[in-house]
Formats: structure tokens, C-alpha cells, sequence
DNA sequence: GCCAACGTTGGC
DNA sequence: GCCAACGTTGGC
């Protein structure tokens, strides 16, 4: 089992937009490192939901339901895609201020890799944000 | 709205 | 293959 963390602006793709859906395709990733860690995804990883530019902060936790095929909004080979679908609301979310200012969670791909739209989440990590997210798996 | 970080492109 | 220019992302 792994973890990761997906970013999306929520003018582009809300927490609540994709509770709605049940279930999306991630798609339109354009960017070798964040498609390599799409690409080593299993069925069942767990995912941060991370709202960036508008909240600033991870609001939820999904899964992955579909792994890594080919991105349908391109012809491009390279791109590929994998699909989600929502588990479960932080009972708090968790800022990238809190995630700043905390010693585990400094280091994260979040943090280090400030423009990576798909992350790796160790998992000391996961522990720690279910921690602050009161949240339990 | 600004600007830093950083990935990509293209000339040489 | 290097590196300057440029575009995009995302925090502030």
C-alpha cells in the first residue's frame, strides 16, 4: 500500500464536485515526474485530496479505483491517467500552513516540490495527517 | 497581481 | 549537450 497526494484548484475540480461524481478519471497531467508517480499507482493507494490556490489545504482522502492507462484527452503516449474515486472528509482539513510549520510533514513532495501536481506521501507521513485530519482509515 | 520556482523549448 | 528564454504553476 502506498500514498499519495493530488492537487486541483477548486475553481477547476472540488472536494465536492468529485463527491459528487463518485468517481473521476484523472486526467490532463502534463508532467514526466508527476505521470511517473501516476503510473506506479495500485488499486486501493490511498490519496490526499489537496485544494491548492483557493483552501490551501487537503480536504479529503480517495482511492485509487483504476490504474495508470492511457490519458484519453490526448494522443500523446506519454500522458496517462488513472482513476479515483472519494473515501472519506478530513474531520479537519489540514493546511499547508500546519503542514509548513510541522517537523514530519516539512519535507513532503507538497512542500519540497512546490509546482508537482501528483506527490508521493511516505508513510510516517500518512500517519501524521490522519493525526491533524482526526482522521482514521 | 506579483513573483519565485522550475520544467520545457530551441538556438548554437 | 549546454544554457538562455520563456511559459506555467501556485503561494503570498
Amino acid at each position: 500500500m502506498a500514498y499519495w497526494l493530488i492537487k486541483s484548484e477548486p475553481s477547476a475540480y472540488s472536494w465536492e464536485q468529485f463527491k459528487k461524481d463518485k468517481k473521476t478519471q484523472w486526467t490532463g497531467v502534463r508532467n514526466y515526474a508527476a505521470r511517473n508517480n501516476l503510473r506506479d499507482m495500485k488499486k486501493g493507494d490511498l490519496a490526499f485530496f489537496y485544494h491548492s490556490n483557493v483552501g490551501l489545504a487537503i480536504v479529503g482522502i480517495a482511492k485509487v479505483v483504476k490504474e495508470a492507462y492511457q490519458d484519453p484527452t490526448t494522443a500523446e503516449p506519454a500522458w496517462l491517467c488513472v482513476d479515483f474515486a472519494p473515501v472519506k472528509d478530513l474531520n479537519k482539513p489540514v493546511s499547508l500552513v500546519q503542514i509548513k510549520n510541522d517537523p514530519i510533514l516539512n519535507n513532503m513532495d507538497l512542500v519540497r516540490l512546490q509546482r508537482l501536481s501528483v506527490g508521493k506521501v511516505t508513510e510516517k507521513e500518512f500517519v501524521r495527517l490522519c493525526e491533524l485530519g482526526e482522521f482514521a482509515v
